[in-house]
DNA sequence: AAAAAAC
């Protein structure tokens, strides 16, 4: 064969012979739960973050999506709270020591799976906290005594408000998908959790994208931090290949039909840009005998497990998501993603790629994109330091319903029978709204912007240590100075 | 300009 072996390049996503998880010093209890699993070697990100972790440092890590960062931080949080046995004088037999904040429930679900996965064979404790559910069995289990919280931010503070969680003792804090956590829908929420924390602690970033602003933030928050990169920031895992089609908007919907249907998909996600539109195309899409489910944050929680839970076990082949769905789900063989709409952050188009090619399995990325997108195109192309690959959508007529309504009646009328009258009736119930679903305008996204405030470092207030023991307002901790306080409750935005 | 995250 002409074939040349190629050289052995180190896959992100996959293990080297060379390292062993066993080399790490880790306890007996955690190899056992890794050999559970069989997990032997571990992958780049976690053969340079943990033993980082293990030494105390604060950590800023960036790796591909799907390369396991998870296990990077969760195996040596278990490990240093194995070690350093509990010497506090708290009346809580399990204060939290560990605190894991994600941006969405469905993965702070993820993670807190893995860390129970991992911690199995110990006597630590772990529970998960998150908004859309019953506060009582939340309440029950940290109770009962946790050394473990992962959550997700605004029901770990209505925890903290009802005086059902002690952060006092929280020794490591990790932020997972750590640049959204400190965009600017997250940070003032941020911020007050943050200051319920001991001064003295361990902070772990961890995300696939940094951006420049971002990162100097970041450096705020933490101490000395080691630097872990693993590829450049912003990267995507080279073993999804990327492809882009160029439609109108009129046609995109039948497109995406038509990929999944010439495909033969069995399992993809869709990303769409909001949540009127990931209803609508599911339900397109369900009308047209795909079995299609729909998940956003205007579901209730039960329907959004419910929906990602289907998908998992294959009785819903397309997910059509928003950026719910963007980051962290790890969704063993995923083959393929669908980008409905281009994202408006460029970061986000990263994450919703990196739902498929994870462990370094292959995947496909494939992207919609119209005139009125250009920018978006533009700025992701940039980010990634890539040009995506543009196709034609081969054999691809569109048959909207749009263009239906542009044909002359009788070619319409001759469409006949059911099909016809179903698309007709469709067509007169969601034009309108079809319509306003339309960009009309190209989209600038505007440049980053961090409010200055955030740049300086926090002084936390004296009550930081104390959680919120007075607070009856339902808002952040008694004592901070006046213009902190109008800053934490989002005051910032109007400077 | 949108989504996420508490009730």
């Amino acid at each position: 064969m002409t074939d040349i072996k190629s050289p052995a390049i180190p896959v992100p996503g996959q293990t080297t012979p060379d390292v062993k998880f066993a080399d790490f010093g880790l306890s007996p209890d955690i190899l056992r739960a890794l050999t559970d699993q069989g997990y032997v070697h571990p992958t780049p990100i976690q053969e340079q973050a943990i033993p980082v972790v293990l030494q105390g440092r604060d950590v800023m890590g960036a790796a591909q999506t799907g390369t396991g960062k998870t296990a990077g931080f969760s195996l040596p949080i278990i490990q240093l709270l194995l070690a350093h046995a509990n010497t506090s004088a708290s009346p809580a037999r399990h204060p939290v020591r560990a605190l894991i904040l994600t941006p969405t429930r469905e993965l702070a679900d993820q993670v807190a799976e893995n860390v129970k996965a991992y911690s199995r064979h110990t006597p630590l404790r772990s529970t998960v906290v998150f908004g859309g559910m019953d506060m009582a069995p939340q309440v029950a289990a940290l109770r009962s005594g946790v050394e473990i919280v992962i959550a997700t931010p605004g029901r770990l503070l209505d925890h903290v408000q009802q005086k059902t969680i002690n952060l006092s003792q929280t020794q490591i804090l990790v932020m997972d998908e750590a640049d959204r956590m400190l965009d600017m829908g997250f940070l003032p929420d941020l911020q007050r959790i943050i200051n319920l924390l001991p001064k003295k602690r361990q902070n772990l970033m961890f995300s696939a994208t940094f951006s420049q602003e971002i990162k100097k933030l970041a450096a705020s928050f933490l101490t000395n931090p080691q630097t872990i990169e693993v590829a450049r920031s912003n990267a995507t895992a080279d073993n999804v290949t990327q492809i882009l089609y160029k439609v109108s908007t009129e046609e995109k919907r039948d497109a995406v039909s038509f990929i999944i249907r010439e495909r033969g998909l069995k399992q993809v996600i869709v990303f769409s840009n909001t949540k009127i539109g990931a209803s609508r195309l599911a339900v397109h899409l369900v009308k047209q005998g795909v079995k299609a489910s729909a998940i956003h944050g205007d579901k209730s929680q039960q329907e959004r497990m419910a929906a990602l839970e289907a998908f998992k076990q294959g009785e819903v082949e397309v997910l059509v998501a928003t950026d719910v769905a963007a980051r962290g789900l790890d969704i063993a063989e995923l083959p393929c993603v669908i980008n409905f709409d281009l994202p408006y952050n460029a970061e986000d188009y990263v994450h919703r790629i990196g739902r498929t090619g994870r462990a370094g399995a292959k995947g496909d990325a494939i992207s919609l994109h119209t005139d009125q997108d250009e920018r978006l195109l533009i700025d992701i192309e940039k980010m990634i330091k890539q040009k995506i690959v543009r196709l034609n959508l081969a054999g691809f007529v569109a048959t909207s319903v749009h263009q239906a309504e542009h044909r002359a009646p009788r070619e319409r009328a001759d469409r006949g029978g059911e099909r016809g009258a179903e698309r007709t009736e469709r067509t007169e119930r969601t034009d309108r709204a079809d319509r306003s679903d339309r960009p009309t305008r190209s989209f600038q996204p505007p440049r980053e912007k961090i409010d200055p405030w955030f740049l300086k470092p926090y002084e936390p207030s004296a009550s930081a240590a104390t959680p919120v023991a007075d607070a009856t307002d339902g808002k952040a901790g008694t004592t901070a100075k006046p213009q902190r306080k109008a800053a934490l409750l989002g005051g910032f935005s109007k400077t």
